[in-house]
DNA sequence: GTAAAAAATGTAAGGGCTTACATTTCTAAT
DNA sequence: ATTAGAAATGTAAGCCCTTACATTTTTTAC
């Protein structure tokens, strides 16, 4: 039973090979009564196509591979329930292909080789932050990309004005008063990551307020590169001990904030802080935050993809979700004080 | 560039495919020269072999595929992290195949399917729940299968006793004088479901204290299979509305006891909570817990797999882990005053 | 009952790769 | 220079399917 083929099934049957392929297919064409026959003995035999025969002889999969650097995390996690949702509405299945991202530089030879593979028909990626040349020489492979939370003129793709974010968080602390802000960032030296602390920048210098260097930190644990609780922690411990503190603080994820948090407790010392993604989470501790619609991106680009898989010579559409921000306890009280 | 294949390389380079296909494989056996200059000309093409044809004409395919009903969840997260830590030790891609749960009882086929199609080398299958019966002849294709978070004799397994967690939180309560205790569950009908249900009533009955069904509650809305914090939120709301409140909770899922804890604030109403599963945010919202050592049920089912797929003859191994009580201040302060 | 049309089935050629075996080329010993 | 043996390369079959095209069987109309 183990290793059944279409030849076991055929022979077995009596007939030839192209009906039981016919008869697995669902193709028409084929009489009753053989069909029926066909389908016993396959079921018998336990056979069904092998996915790589069955792939290589059609040029289609029915595959989407999502490719992503990390897969624990929340704004992951959030992305790809959207994405499974949607694709249960096509006659697709869902791969998900994890490149080992090691903090180092090498995520692009992965990424290629994948594509290069021919894996499936069409791939979601998410986070991979790859350069724009490298994107291009991917282009070359004529294989419909979508991407999430990044952007590349010659691609679809789905992301959020992280600029546009992080200036609402910033805004509301400055006209609250509020003008020694922190900013706690996981990798600092990421693309992403000197994104943000540019927004942070330049809402400040806007608002004419002196960047400290002090004020910008990050834990020290770079487990899942930083995006964890332990990180948040770290930061605001070496915020708090700082011989003046900041005011207020805004932390580049939810999960960092969740341990900010902590730390504010454990230092008696409380500060309005404000998180970024709104993971469910955070609605129900009271984090205030700037949501991305991580949902809502899952299932638009996978949307965007299949439209892209059928017609491949229509313009790429760039889809920017505009964040929002939401107001919770982790800011109120203190504000008020101030006021 | 596109979709260059062995034959295009070989053309190009002047040799046969076979000397392509050796030099892609790193065979030995190539004279220098020929392996650079057709190593030049692959990466010129942009070549590198197609999966499916590769794992056609080899039995093996280099991948280990994880299936999971429900991807996004902290359970499923924490173990994945695991599995991938320890598989980036062999030379295996990670798959993960998500079968749709629907609420329904039609998951078997759609994991019967994967087996037949063979995509893998080896399977890690993550809380399916699937009957003895199904599994028996999952074991007819004999394919390396480890089973997590629960267990069948023919199979190798990592799991957690899960009564004894259940008996270790309600202990806990009960030798601190709390006889009234709810639980709040996801998904009563289900197997694991009713499980702690069944655990939960035992430890009462030994403790001859009586079953309450009013606190046997769950809450209504069923995204993710019950497992998310609005589930949570809902039951402790229906709890603490009861003419008679139970005087502490045990939860069924750490996320479950976050909305939990949401709507005891909302209430002003306190009681001692104890989750299941420790995901790394209950350490900083101060959650008490019934650990399960996800992390690590995920790397070990990866290296029993991986003997597996070496050894198909030996015994089936099944590892139990122990869960560990951990107290934080979710239970504290209540208990205190009691005593 | 016959012939033409329609339906059902079969044949065989791929799809892109690996690998056992055959063949050629090179090396080194005489 | 010759040749045995080693090293390098090539040939071709096979992995399991799909599908265009050819062939056989059944149906329909007269």
């Amino acid at each position: 039973m183990a290793g059944s083929t279409i030849y076991d099934i055929a022979k077995k049957a009596g007939v030839s090979i192209a009906t039981v392929s016919r008869v697995v297919n669902n193709s028409d064409g084929i009489a009753d009564k053989t069909r029926e026959k066909v389908l016993k003995v396959a079921d018998e035999l336990g056979y069904y196509p092998q996915a790589y025969a069955q792939g290589l002889a059609r040029k289609k999969k029915n595959i989407i591979m999502v490719v992503v650097p990390v897969l624990s995390n929340y704004f992951f996690m959030e992305v790809l329930a959207g994405i499974q949702d949607e694709i249960s509405n096509y006659n697709y299945d869902l791969n998900i292909f994890n490149v080992q991202s090691n903090g180092k530089d090498n995520m692009f030879p992965q990424v290629k080789n994948i594509i290069k593979r021919q894996w499936a028909d069409g791939y979601l990626f998410i986070s991979t932050h790859l350069r724009d040349t490298e994107l291009e020489q991917l282009q070359d492979y004529d294989m419909p990309i979508t991407l999430i939370d990044e952007s590349y003129p010659g691609m679809d793709s789905v992301s959020v004005d992280n600029e546009e974010g992080i200036e609402k968080a910033m805004n509301y602390f400055l006209e609250n008063g509020l003008t020694r802000i922190a900013i706690i960032s996981a990798m600092k030296t990421s693309k992403p990551g000197r994104k943000r602390i540019e927004g942070y920048e330049k809402a400040l210098n806007e608002a004419g307020v002196t960047v400290e260097e002090d004020l910008i930190v990050t834990g020290d644990s770079m487990y899942r590169d930083g995006f964890s609780e332990q990180n948040g922690y770290e930061a605001m411990i070496k915020l708090l001990e700082l011989p003046n503190p900041p005011q207020a603080c805004f932390c580049t994820s939810d999960i960092q904030a969740v341990g900010a948090m902590k730390a504010m407790e454990e230092k008696g010392m409380e500060i309005p802080i404000i998180g970024y993604d709104d993971i469910t989470i955070s609605n129900y501790i009271g984090l205030s935050t700037i949501r991305q619609p991580m949902y809502d991106m899952g299932t638009l680009a996978t949307k965007k993809l299949m439209k892209r898989m059928k017609n491949r010579e229509a313009e790429p559409e760039h889809k920017v979700f505009a964040p929002e921000l939401i107001l919770r306890s982790s800011t109120e009280k203190e504000i008020k004080e101030k006021a």
